[in-house]
DNA sequence: TATGTAAATCTTGCATACCAGACAGGAGAG
DNA sequence: CTCTCCTGTCTGGTATGCAAGATTTACATA
């Protein structure tokens, strides 16, 4: 919550300045986000700040707990694969009905291409989070298609979160050499492998997630207090206020 | 707006209410959302119907004109064009990543089928309308996953807009049978085809539009009046107040 | 020391009040 | 008779206020 009231705020800014802290990988999923504050940071009154939650909501980026607060999502195994599946049947279904691809979207792949690979060269892990879901919004615009490509960047906001919950270990190389593949099949102008690899890729990153056991509630705490999974210490320094040390319910 | 408000007005009841209403094609696209009306139908204040509205206006099924008021969604032929686009994309890809037809889906697509065929001979054409848009839930349904149907569901919602904007003459046997043979695929287990069955199919759908010619905007005063193109009459049922006459803006 | 209870303090939920823009209809001028 | 402007009335836009619920903390007690 500490860089993203740089903008003047128009009108939904509120809303889109989540979804891109969320798409950069600043904001984490569970995240309390505060009317008061929210309101307090963007100069407007709780009923817009309540507003941009509510559509967020119906994105399924944040939800609301009654009465006791508004958190980014925190997607459970279930929907986690829900999601994932839903993205191979977009993803892979977008790629098989092009026809084409054209130079400008060529240039724009291989941009990207480049960027993961100086991220990973960089080892910056965040900035690598953000672009590997970045990547799949190209494709994406590749289509053209404004309501696919609205579609898709929730989605990939929704995944980004999953990662951040499940993603045990981070296999950049893998998924930047998932992504260069397609770009290849791309290039050769086979789509149906195109979507063929895309599926694939797709269950490589599911398969990288850790579905199975859920994640410690006091993990972040723990983090905070930089002890790996047991034992106690004396000084918190990343946590501003008390309100942090909540236990959060995933009902 | 006359027989929405039949429930008790749980939550979100205004939005599935309004939803509801598209989807069974009653309320027709550019209708007036008025705040106060909704407010005093529901027996809420406007704070809800108003959150309601939004949640809806992120769902692209309603939209604000500024200080004006709210008005159910009336898609651009290029906005038409591309829900469509999307529709294919996504089910061709749904049916694709099919392995199999369960009996229980089986049994209710020939369910549905039946309705239509049923609506069909009893000519009711609202029905069939609603019935054509349900066909593409039922099959997202047989995915079970629920991100896709609640896509498809909205994208369904807009394309009865669509229909009722601009479809000049309804082919429904015509619709009909395309989706007899999408089954009949799907029971023989080639999914590939019948994902270009569906592609196939919303590419004749969509051609059965008549996109290039914007609609009257006095055509449902017309209809109303209940008279073809021209000339005037007296009585008017269907419009209750003098606001309803107003022009509606596209912008 | 551990535990149960109660008060204090925060949170959202919802309604209301007020503001400003937009349209319609009528009055007046040409 | 027509055109223009003005005003009334409606619309949504925004902020605020109050109420209800949840959580936490403090404190008393075993």
């Amino acid at each position: 919550m500490q860089d993203l009231h740089t903008a003047q705020t128009a009108q939904d800014d509120i809303e889109r300045s989540i979804v891109a802290g969320i798409l950069s990988a600043r904001i984490k999923p569970g995240t309390r986000l505060s009317e008061n504050q929210l309101a307090t940071v963007f100069g407007v009154s709780r009923t817009r700040v309540r507003e941009a939650m509510m559509r967020l909501e119906t994105r399924a980026i944040v939800h609301v707990s009654p009465r006791r607060g508004w958190f980014v999502a925190e997607p459970s195994a279930g929907e986690a694969m829900t999601v994932y599946a839903a993205r191979r049947v977009i993803e892979s279904g977008l790629l098989r009905s092009m026809s084409e691809l054209t130079d400008a979207g060529r240039e724009k792949l291989h941009a990207h291409l480049a960027e993961e690979k100086e991220a990973i060269a960089a080892g910056d892990k965040q900035r690598l989070t953000c672009l590997m879901g970045d990547f799949h919004i190209r494709l994406a615009e590749l289509s053209g298609n404004g309501v696919l490509i609205d579609i898709l960047r929730d989605l990939t906001a929704r995944t980004i979160l999953i990662s951040l919950l499940y993603q045990s270990d981070f296999h950049a190389m893998q998924s930047h050499l998932g992504h260069c593949t397609i770009v290849a099949a791309l290039e050769t102008g086979d789509f149906a492998r195109a979507a063929e690899l895309s599926i694939a890729h797709l269950e490589e990153v599911e398969e990288g997630l850790d579905l199975t056991s859920r994640r410690d509630p006091l993990s972040d705490l723990r983090t905070s207090l930089s002890l790996p999974p047991a034992a106690a210490q004396s000084t918190e320094a990343a946590v501003p206020s008390r309100r942090n040390n909540r236990k959060r319910r995933t009902a």
